[in-house]
DNA sequence: TATTCTCGCGATCGTTAGCC
DNA sequence: GGCTAACGATCGCGAGAATA
């Protein structure tokens, strides 16, 4: 094992940090260890949230566990999804549905969520959804650009999306959304919208009311008591 | 090696101005 | 007067540097 991280330390240029996963009582052989690697692989790549650089792609059914082993691996697998999120390392947990199934019309891919937007008086609309703990702006939606508003500490985020195609020119002052995109916060999309820092909680509001975001989240809190 | 300090960034709050 | 937009202020957090 410490010869393979020395290897791809060497070979990957872009390596920054490397997570070893043991167990309390060290009992992991090699087959446990090969088949939690191609499950992981497996999670991960379905997930879809990094480009995976493997050059070992093993086969769970390649070497086969007894079956009492296989559940033991699977009620470690499903640890390792609670634990990594708690460190900062999502790349298990599935896409929400509004990035993944592009596919289908928004208004079906969104069924049963709750869309949010926000209509700047420029006649600049945006549409988001919130899925798992993530705000994600709908394709179609508009922000506003060349504002000049200093003190925009989304700029450089605006920026990379524009690099990226994610954000497209429609006019001088205005952008579109190609596709969805994922925001850390509801603040941070409206930044982005808005082309100035804003409190995302109070400017996205519940489609069609005037029940912001900040609202909704107490409402829903509410109901949950 | 541990602790403290500094800096930058993101998230949110609070104030002000303008409009209806 | 109420609402909204604009934007400065503040807080919290993490990373890295400096220091004991």
């Amino acid at each position: 094992m410490a010869e393979r991280i020395k290897q791809s330390a060497i070979k990957r240029d872009f390596w920054e940090t490397a997570i070893t996963i043991t167990t309390s009582d060290d009992d992991l052989s090699k087959g446990h260890a090969e088949y939690l690697e191609a499950r992981l692989i497996e999670q991960a790549a379905q997930a879809g949230r990094v480009t995976l650089d493997n050059g070992t792609q093993p086969d769970t059914t390649r070497r086969r566990l007894p079956e009492a082993d296989v559940a033991n691996m699977e009620q470690f697998l499903s640890n390792l999804r609670i634990i990594l999120p708690v460190i900062g390392l999502e790349m298990l947990k599935p896409q929400p549905r509004a990035l993944t199934q592009t596919a289908k019309p928004v208004d079906e891919r969104t069924e049963g969520d709750v869309q949010f937007e926000i209509r700047h008086k420029s006649g600049v609309k945006a549409t988001a959804v919130e899925e798992d703990g993530e705000f994600i702006v709908l394709e179609g939606s508009e922000a506003l650009s060349e504002t000049g508003y200093v003190q925009q500490s989304y700029g450089g985020l605006k920026e990379k999306l524009i690099s990226d195609g994610v954000l497209i020119p429609v006019d001088t002052q205005k952008l579109k959304f190609a596709k969805p995109w994922p925001f850390t916060s509801p603040s941070a999309a409206a930044a982005v919208v808005l082309d100035r820092n804003s409190n995302g909680r109070t400017e996205w509001k519940v489609k069609d009311s005037k029940q912001t975001y900040h609202d909704w989240q107490q409402a829903e809190a509410n109901t949950r008591i």
